[in-house]
DNA sequence: GCACGCTGACCCCTTACGTCA
DNA sequence: TCTGACGTAAGGGGTCAGCGT
């Protein structure tokens, strides 16, 4: 390994004992110090430790004292700079799941927003259908008040020759309980909502996997960590299926204009 | 058992520098 | 060669848990 040279001064404070990584690490480029940095001499890990460092980042995102010290024998480094590069390579992490989750829940609103869209066409689209048939049954209800007014003495023959109007008029009142009239709009909402329910199922499944996988990215992280903020409690679930959960207290009809 | 201080580990933000287009 | 954007090692402050007193 790296660090295998003997006699070489690994864990001083950065300085005298760096001089020791350019004879190990002849990769590495030297930066000259700054202004403000004191004597920090900056220098970039070599491919090969980043390598293993990313290896060992796969299986542990954090390093008991022993394996921070082992692995810093091995690639070299101090202990210390073994513990930073896992601080920064856990914040970068978290950085780009943050990234992931961000991209999947954008993703997630532009379909609901997209179905929302269509489920506004149709909703005017079924009132406009509505209120077609309710204007039907009215003039067929007008028509037949008028029949019987005004020929009492013929009610024998109605049943007999029904006139275009009254026959409109029984076509309308036959499809009338079918849309329930009186709260036609909520009966709909009811009947739209078990469709997309069921519709939404399927897609729910689907969804729930990238779910899944997130959360267990994130648990991965939590290992007696902070990295999803389990410190200062739990973070609020953003799942957009909430928008068609029954116990919302917001439907999502309400967001209807 | 409880309060207090110390210490180490961690997170977050920032700085300073390297690299590259 | 210069420059700006981006990546990254490291500094510093704040928080928390564990431990001894």
């Amino acid at each position: 390994m790296l660090g295998d040279a003997p006699g070489e001064l690994y864990y001083s404070p950065s300085g005298l004992a760096m001089e020791a990584f350019d004879y190990v690490n002849p990769s590495w480029r030297q930066i000259k110090k700054g202004k403000g940095r004191g004597k920090s001499n900056k220098r970039r890990f070599s491919d090969e430790q980043i390598r293993s460092l990313e290896t060992i980042f796969e299986s542990e995102t954090r390093l008991d004292p022993r394996k921070k010290l082992q692995v810093a024998r091995e690639l070299g480094l101090q202990p210390r700079q073994v513990a930073i590069w896992f601080q920064n390579k856990r914040a970068r992490w978290k950085s780009k799941q943050l990234e992931h989750d961000y991209a999947i829940l954008r993703a997630d609103y532009t379909q609901l927003a997209s179905r929302l869209e269509s489920l506004k066409k149709e909703k005017h689209a079924l009132i406009s259908q509505l209120e077609k048939l309710k204007d039907l049954a009215d003039k067929g209800a007008a028509a037949a008040s008028a029949v019987t007014d005004g020929d009492r003495s013929g009610v024998e023959d109605e049943t007999k020759t029904e006139p275009p109007a009254a026959a409109a008029a029984a076509a309308a009142a036959a499809a009338a309980p079918a849309l329930l009239l009186s709260d036609g709009v909520s009966s709909i909402k009811a009947e739209w909502n078990l469709g997309i329910l069921e519709e939404e199922d399927d897609h729910h499944h689907r969804h729930q996997d990238d779910s899944e996988s997130l959360k267990m990215n994130m648990d991965v992280m939590d290992k007696g960590s902070s990295l999803s903020s389990t410190r200062h409690g739990p973070s609020p679930s953003l799942n957009s299926d909430d928008l068609l959960n029954d116990s919302s207290p917001t439907q999502w009809w309400d967001f209807w204009s």
